[in-house]
Order: C-alpha cells, then sequence, then structure tokens
RNA sequence: GGGCGAAUAGCUCAGCGGUUCAGAGCGCCUGCCUUACACGCAGGAUGUCGGGGGUUCGAAUCCCUCUUCGCCCACCA
C-alpha cells in the first residue's frame, strides 16, 4: 500500500492493485477439497464478443455482492465465469466485417469462415470478462469457460446422444420461426412476439363455377399466393353448403377446395380462412388434416419464390404484399382493408419480422423435460425471487412446447448426426464418423445447435461433466442463480430441466431476478437508443465503489433499477461520496491513534462497563444492530436495505456523532482516549466488514491500515462479524437518544433565533425524565461541545426571554436568549406549537373516551395511547407556562 | 385475449403481521471553509400515501372498483 493518506480517496489509484493482490492471493479459488458449505453462483455467460455494459454491471454487482457476503461468512464460495459462443450474434459480428469489405461468408466457405470467427474471438472475445474484473468481480478466473470449449463440446454431444437415445430429439418438417436476415431457424422464445399495427385485407375469392365468391380475411395477403384451400368452421351455416366446393384463387388461378376444420373461430373476421400451409402453423396443421398441398412461396431471404407468378417472383415479401393488394384491388375483389394490431414475432438478434416457414429442423421433445423442473417448483424445492416469478415459471412449463434445436449458421456446435448417401442410415454418434458400415463416406448434418443448447448444461458441463470430477461432486447442484428476467425462460428453465434429466437434481435453489437497467423515461437502455450508460467510464470518473453502490442502493427486490444517462454526475456522485466520507472518516481514526490504546481481542464489548461511557455504549449497540440489520438484508437479498444499513451506521452514527464527540478524549482533553481510540477502530472495523460485500475497494484499503492486522490477511477472507448479545442495550439506545434529541433541539433553536454560530449559549433543562437526566450528566461534555453550549443549568434559569422546545420523552428545553430575541415570533412559534399539541391531545382524547377502542383494542395499545396523552398533556403545560412568562 | 406487478415528497424508492409510519437518499432553501471530509457540517420547507366505495374503534397498510403505467404469456387468420 502507498503511504499517501490523502484528504480526497482516488480510486483509480488502488483499485487495479487491490484487485490483482486479491487475486494473487487465491482468495477468489474455491477448493473443492474440503470444501466447507459451498455457496455456487453460476454467472450468466456474457457473448464472448461483448462489451460491458450497466446491465452486466447490476447483474454481476448483485452476484459479487452475494458471494463476497457468504465468502466472508467462511462458506467455500464459487462464483464461476465464462462466456459463451453466441452463435447468431458473433456470427453476425464476423459477417458484417466481411461485408465492409464486400464478401459473404459463401464467398470463404464454412471452414475459412468458422477458421475467422475463431480469429476474431481469440483477437477480441473474453475482454468483458477483464472488464468484469474492473468492477470487482471476485469470480473464480481458475475455472473460466468458454461454450466451445473441448469440454463443454463434449458434454453437448453427450446431451444429445443420450436425449435422441431417450426419443426426446427428432428430425422433422414442420413451421418454425424463420428469421429472413439471419437466414436461420429461431426457438419460439427468439422470435419476440411484439405488438405491431398493421391491416387486416377482406379479400374476395370466386367460386370456381362462377356463382358467387367467398371472403377471407388476413394480414398477410403475400401468402395467398401459396394458398391450396379455404377453411371454415364445419358448424357455421353461413358457409356449410360451400363446404367441398371449388374456389378459383385470383392471381395464380388455382383451383382450392372450402374445407371444414374446428381450428376455424367463425366469430373472427368473416368466418372463411385462407389455408396457406408452408407459412402458418395452423394452417400446416389444418394441411395435414386434409391432405393439402404446401407451396412454399418464398426464398430464404423472404423474397417471392419461383413458385409464385412471374409478377411477383423476386419481390420482398412486404412489396409482394403491395402488389397482391392492388392488384385485388383492381380486380374488384377486395371487400375492405380494416386497421389491426396483433403481434407478430421478431428475430432476437436482429429484429426482423421473422417468416413462418415449411422446413426440415431438429427439435428436443420438452413435456418429459419439464415435469420434474416444474414438480422442484411445486414442491418448493426450487424458489423464485421476487415470488410471483415462480409462476411465470411455471406456466410457461405447463405450456412448453418442443425445442427447435437446429440454426443455419456455421459457428457453434455441429450437429453430430451423419448421413449415408449409401445405405441412407442417420448415425447419431459421439464421436466424429468418415464411413457407414455399409462402406460409403458419411457426411454430417450442416447446422449446428442452437447457442442455449449448450448454456444450459453449465452447471454441471462447466464442472467438467460427463466426468465424474471432483468439481462436480462439490459444487454440483449450486446455490443461486442471479439473472434479468429477459432469460428466465432461454437459460434459467432450462438449466432447471437439464439439471434435473442429466444430474437427478435441481442445478440451484434459489433464482433471484433482479430489475432491467432503464432510463428516466423507464426505456431500457440500449445502444440503438443513445440512452446507456458506459459501466466503465462511471469506474474510471467515480470508482467502481460508486458504480456498485448506486446499482445496489438503487435496487429493490422486483423493481427495475432507474438510471439517468444524462445526469451521470447526480446519478453517481452519492455513491463516489459515501466513498470518500468512509475514506476521511478511516482517515481520522486510523491517524488518531497514537497514544494509549486498548487491544480489543474479543470486540468492543471485552471492555468493563464500567471504562465505557454512555457513548461508547451507544455507538457498540448500535454498531450490533447494524450487524444484525446487514446481515439479515445480505440474506433476504435485500442488498438495497443491507446498504442503507451501513450506511446510516457509518456516516450518521459513527461520523456525524461518535467521532465528533470523542475527539476532545482523542486529543487528551478528557479522559477515556484510549478506550474512545479502542471503541472507534473497532466498531469502524466491522463497519468495514459489513460495507465489504457492496463497496469492496475503498473497504479494503482502509482495512489494509487497521493496525494488528495479520500480515498477509484480507478483507475478502477476514471474516464476518457475529452479533453480540452483550453490545446490544436499549437503555443505551434510547439514554443517547435523549442526548440528540437535546442537541437538536438547542441547535434548532440557535439556528431559529440566528445566534452566531461561534457564540456559546447557556441551557436550562426543566423536568427531565430519570433516564433524561441522568444522560445529561454522562453526556454534558458531548452537549456542550456539539450544541456550542456554556453551562447546562437543571431547573430554572431565571430568564424569561429565549427560545423553548420540550424533547420527546416530556423533557423541557430552554435557552436564555437575553434581548437578542424577538418575543413576539417566539410567542407566535409557542402559539403555533401548543395547537399542534393540544390538536393531538385533542383527537386522543376522543379515541380514548371512545368506549369501542378502550374494550375492543388490546390493552397495551390502550396503555400506550393514554400514556401519549398524558406526556402530550405535559408538554403542553410547559409551553403555556412559558408562553405566560414571556408575556405573550 | 389470458396472467401478473406498480401507483407514497420535484426525482428514485422504503414503509403493506393495522394504532409516534407519513420516512430515506438525491434535489431544493438558509447559515457555516468548526484542525477527517465543502465529494463536507448544521438547520429548514415540501406529500388530501393515484380516484371512488367498503370492512374496522382505527387503513399508504385489508377488500371491491375505476384510471394510468409496466411486465410475462398467446397459432384467432
Amino acid at each position: 500500500m502507498s503511504d499517501a493518506f490523502a484528504a480526497q480517496y482516488d480510486p483509480a489509484a488502488i483499485e487495479a492493485t487491490l484487485y490483482a493482490a486479491w487475486r494473487d492471493a487465491g482468495l477468489f479459488h474455491a477448493r473443492a477439497d474440503g470444501a466447507v458449505d459451498p455457496y455456487v453462483v453460476m454467472m450468466p455467460p456474457p457473448n464472448v464478443t461483448s462489451v460491458l455494459h450497466v446491465g452486466h454491471g447490476l447483474n454481476n454487482t448483485v452476484q459479487d455482492v452475494l458471494v463476497r457476503f457468504e465468502r466472508m461468512r467462511g462458506r467455500t464460495a464459487l462464483w464461476l465465469p465464462g462466456t459463451d459462443h453466441a452463435g447468431i450474434a458473433t456470427q453476425n459480428v464476423v459477417e458484417r466485417a466481411l461485408a465492409k469489405a464486400g464478401h459473404t461468408r459463401f464467398d470463404l466457405g464454412r471452414e475459412a469462415f468458422v477458421e475467422k470467427v475463431w480469429e476474431h474471438v481469440k483477437a477480441t472475445g473474453g475482454s468483458i470478462l477483464g472488464q468484469l474484473a474492473a468492477i470487482g468481480a471476485s469470480c473464480d478466473w481458475d475455472r473460466t469457460y468458454f461454450t466451445l470449449d473441448p469440454g463443454l463440446s463434449t458434454a453437448v454431444r453427450e446431451v444429445f446422444v443420450r436425449l435422441h437415445e431417450k426419443g426426446l430429439i427428432y428430425r422433422g418438417h414442420y413451421i418454425i420461426n424463420w428469421c429472413p436476415r439471419c437466414l436461420t431457424a429461431l426457438s419460439n422464445e427468439e422470435a419476440e412476439k411484439e405488438e405491431v399495427r398493421g391491416h387486416i385485407w377482406h379479400l374476395r375469392y370466386p367460386l370456381a363455377d362462377g356463382s358467387g365468391h367467398v371472403t377471407v380475411a388476413t394480414t398477410r395477403p403475400e401468402t395467398m399466393l401459396g394458398d391450396t384451400a379455404v377453411a371454415v368452421h364445419p358448424k357455421d351455416k353461413r358457409y356449410r353448403k360451400l363446404i367441398g366446393r371449388k374456389l378459383r384463387l385470383p392471381l395464380v388461378d388455382r383451383e382450392v377446395v372450402i374445407v371444414a376444420d374446428d381450428a376455424i373461430d367463425p366469430a373472427f373476421g368473416t368466418g372463411a380462412v385462407k389455408v396457406t400451409p408452408a407459412h402458418d402453423p395452423t394452417d400446416f396443421e389444418i394441411g395435414k388434416r386434409h391432405g393439402l398441398m404446401s407451396i412454399d412461396v418464398m426464398t430464404p431471404e423472404a423474397r417471392m419464390a419461383a413458385t409464385v407468378p412471374e409478377a411477383f417472383q423476386g419481390l420482398d415479401r412486404f412489396e409482394a404484399r403491395k402488389l397482391v393488394v392492388r392488384r385485388f384491388e383492381e380486380l374488384g375483389l377486395l371487400e375492405k382493408v380494416e386497421d389491426h394490431a396483433h403481434a407478430v414475432g421478431h428475430c432476437y438478434r436482429c429484429h426482423t419480422i421473422v417468416e413462418p416457414r415449411l422446413s426440415e429442423q431438429w427439435f428436443v421433445k420438452m413435456a418429459p423435460l419439464a415435469k420434474p423442473a416444474l414438480q422442484a417448483y411445486r414442491d418448493g424445492r426450487l424458489r423464485f425471487i421476487p415470488e410471483h416469478r415462480g409462476e411465470e415459471y411455471a406456466q410457461w412449463m405447463e405450456n412448453i412446447r418442443d425445442w427447435c434445436i437446429s440454426r443455419q449458421l456455421w459457428w457453434g456446435h455441429r450437429i453430430p448426426v451423419w448421413y449415408c448417401d449409401g445405405c441412407g442410415k442417420t448415425h447419431v454418434s459421439r464421436t466424429d464418423l468418415v464411413t457407414c458400415q455399409c462402406g460409403a463416406p458419411l457426411r454430417q448434418d450442416e447446422d449446428v445447435l442452437d447457442t442455449w443448447f449448450s448454456s444450459w448444461l453449465v452447471p454441471f458441463s462447466s464442472l467438467g461433466w460427463p466426468e465424474q470430477t471432483k468439481d462436480l461432486a462439490a459444487f454440483y447442484p449450486g446455490t443461486v442463480l442471479v439473472t434479468a428476467p429477459e432469460i428466465l425462460f432461454f437459460w434459467v428453465a432450462r438449466m432447471v430441466m437439464a439439471g434435473c434429466e442429466f444430474m437427478g437434481d435441481i442445478p440451484f435453489s434459489t433464482v433471484y431476478l433482479h430489475g432491467t437497467v432503464r432510463d428516466t423515461q423507464h426505456r431500457k437502455m440500449s445502444k440503438s437508443l443513445g440512452n446507456g450508460i458506459d459501466p466503465l467510464g462511471v469506474v474510471q470518473q467515480y470508482g467502481a465503489d460508486a458504480l456498485r453502490y448506486t446499482l445496489v442502493a438503487g435496487m429493490s427486490v422486483g423493481t427495475d433499477v432507474i438510471l439517468d444517462p444524462n445526469n451521470i454526475e447526480g446519478t453517481f456522485a452519492a455513491g463516489r461520496n459515501f466513498a470518500n466520507k468512509l475514506w476521511n472518516a478511516g482517515r481520522f481514526i486510523l491517524t488518531n491513534l497514537e497514544g494509549p490504546t486498548r487491544p480489543l481481542a474479543g470486540g468492543p464489548s471485552a471492555l468493563r462497563d464500567d471504562e465505557l461511557t454512555l457513548a461508547d455504549r451507544w455507538i457498540i449497540a448500535r454498531c450490533d444492530a447494524t450487524v444484525r440489520e446487514a446481515t439479515e438484508a445480505y440474506e433476504r437479498f435485500r442488498l438495497n436495505d443491507a446498504a442503507a444499513a451501513v450506511y446510516r451506521f457509518l456516516w450518521s452514527d459513527l461520523a456525524d456523532w461518535y467521532i465528533e464527540l470523542i475527539k476532545p478524549r482523542l486529543y487528551g482533553e478528557a479522559p477515556g482516549g484510549d478506550v474512545a481510540r479502542a471503541v472507534a477502530l473497532k466498531t469502524f472495523d466491522v463497519a468495514l466488514r459489513l460495507l465489504h460485500p457492496i463497496m469492496p475497494f475503498v473497504t479494503e484499503a482502509l482495512w489494509q491500515r487497521i493496525p494488528g492486522k495479520p500480515d498477509g490477511a484480507w478483507l475478502p477472507s477476514a471474516g464476518w462479524p457475529r452479533p453480540d448479545g452483550r453490545a446490544a442495550s436499549p437503555e443505551a439506545l434510547r439514554k443517547f437518544g435523549l442526548v440528540q434529541e437535546l442537541v437538536g433541539a438547542v441547535r434548532t433553536i440557535r439556528a431559529e433565533y440566528d445566534v452566531q454560530p461561534g457564540k456559546a449559549v447557556r441551557v436550562a433543562v426543566q423536568h427531565p425524565g430519570a433516564e433524561a437526566a441522568a444522560a445529561f450528566r454522562d453526556e454534558a461534555a458531548t452537549i456542550r461541545r456539539l450544541a456550542k453550549v456554556s453551562e447546562l443549568i437543571w431547573g430554572e434559569s431565571g430568564e424569561s426571554v429565549g427560545g423553548y422546545a420540550v424533547l420527546g420523552d416530556g423533557t423541557g428545553v430552554f435557552v436564555p436568549l437575553g434581548d437578542a430575541i424577538d418575543v413576539a415570533r417566539e410567542c407566535g412559534r409557542l402559539g403555533a406549537e401548543i395547537a399542534r399539541l393540544q390538536q393531538l391531545v385533542a383527537s386522543q382524547e376522543k379515541k380514548l373516551s371512545n368506549e369501542q377502542f378502550v374494550s375492543r383494542a388490546p390493552a397495551d395499545v390502550v396503555g400506550k395511547e393514554r400514556e401519549k396523552l398524558a406526556t402530550w398533556r405535559d408538554q403542553v403545560t410547559t409551553l403555556q407556562e412559558k408562553r405566560g412568562r414571556l408575556g405573550c
């Protein structure tokens, strides 16, 4: 450590050094041998090429706080980091780079392209992990994984083969979500439904015999080029007679039949539905039931294919839509157009509208996997925070649909399936195959697996599965999964299913879903909106602790974190200021240790009561209460409460009061300096530990300077403070509370009467309660010092002009101010105060004269209310006496 | 179309086992460079706790309803 103890905390000067020291000391490494009550957190692996954004910042700060907390409590804490190869996203990045040079991946060919992606990943990939270090993330870097690592790839194949053997993986022709931009199939989850305001067109299809027409309603007129039927409900009287009749499809001049199908809702649209089996899932099912033809009318890029009339060929689907509508209009077959809002799927990577498309893909049968995963939730073995998220999980599990896992990409785990063109056999294999048993060469399936097909395995694949490793034995199942709600279904739910299927147990028992970081208009932060906050910029300018504190203090269970990208200073200053406050409090305590002090091996309570002042006992009690509050808050994931508790203790109690009032003792102007030093140091030490999970750097920087700290000891492994029964003292809290009230009252009077800051005043304390009297005697020096009081008078001061106040326990406070004050103003003030109290008295009397209340409310409640009334009455009497003496 | 959250000081939010609960931080106003800190100290103002109705001796706190935001799910073309 540098010896500089500057008046201003400089995070940039110490963060990197401290982080390296922790890492080099092996503090973040969890040993599988002799692991103690393991606490395991799987980091949601960021995309390998991504750059840290504030969402990552929030997610990883939360994980780090939890992990540091549990590690300090002595548990073997494993926070396992990794990166995701992110199939579509990463391939897109490299393809865009190629496009700039005027090339496509097809120009390069598969092998060269994949090589290129690897180059890109090796050159730039994983830098996000270094960025996590910059915010203080205490992950076990020795175990960092990449989803394309050999070990994880083995796990992927193992899982594919096992599921296939169980009949849970199959290949088939179905309507899937197709992204015409990424040129790949997507899962249902990857096609994000978004409300789109469009139109619904009513198109007339003439009957083949010219005897009339049927009107169909559609939101996608261009698909009519691929219609092979019109369907109506079998019981729909309007159309019953037409079932089986033929229609002549305009534009394509094809005859299509009218079929009856239960899937049709007679109440919607016209009750007659055009059927396009190749471009709509419902139509596909109808087509299967009625043996209809499927005509694919689009190319992979969603242009009109060679299967449509020449006039439409090559047109983009939306151009084709316009043209179809125009043609219908020209033919007099466009009945009407209505506005219509409906949910349309968008590619989650490039936001292009997905096209439902018939194609051959690989699927995982999900229902059997969902069963135990749902059961775990129903049993209470898997819990969600906030709780209501569990219902979303359950709903999804209950309505689960099969998972399309094949992607028409090149970057990813290639599907471990080989086809023989000789004998036609299909081989599913753990190892690469070259030749078929029949002697013919094999060719591997061209597709790769969905990126999530590797990430759903990480709770065990990252620990060495399918090998039975020590890590796996020690750290599976894990403990908590921390993430944003967005990937609940993509990742969390699937991990639970994989854990149940392959490990026989859920991978974690708690899912903590924190909010999303949004701007003040509640918009998600994103590059395209330009409303993002660069966490690394914040770290540079304000320090990692300020970033972390702001994120943690701003979050509460179940709500989003709102930050203002247009007011970075206002957003992060509080965190920076707090770090600086801490730094200066520490600077004061640590530089005032010269002179005798007490070794406090057993904690503050090791001091004998008779050598502690009221203030000492108070701060010790407050410290102890803070230990309880903070610990419970961390345990309950109420990180903002933990932050607030320690903030209050450090700033309001320790800095504002205790440090101020022990100054005379430290300077040798009052006895007990050794005890004050010991108490200040010890309570400060405790506070540093309590705050370390949230603000690791500044706490460590200060803790390293604590004298007597064992050589080579670091805060992350320094242990967690325990609540101490002997330290708790309600009596000290009450009594010192009265001292604070008294000081506050005098300060208020001083301010109200513009008494010069340097000028001392006298204070008369009148009919104090027993505790107040004792407290004021004990802390007379404190009162004199903090309220600038020259003399504490017991009873009457003999003067009549001055400021009055009444403390909560009824003690009167009179500050004689001689001619220096405005009598009329003080009379008014007293009058207002009396009126306020009288109102309270009146409503209290009413309450207590209410027979219903007195008889029905619990006795202790009634007793308390009576006490309140008595106190207020006393206060009124006191104030009226004062008013009388002022001659109001 | 289903399901679910949230509405409390100018801002972000606590408080929701009913009876000192109307609070915190930031912001704002006033006075202070008091030998740890002006990224500071002291003092202060601000809210019919979204509207309406109900239960109760008593409701931000429980129930109903309305309004406004937000989230999740959904093959009504």
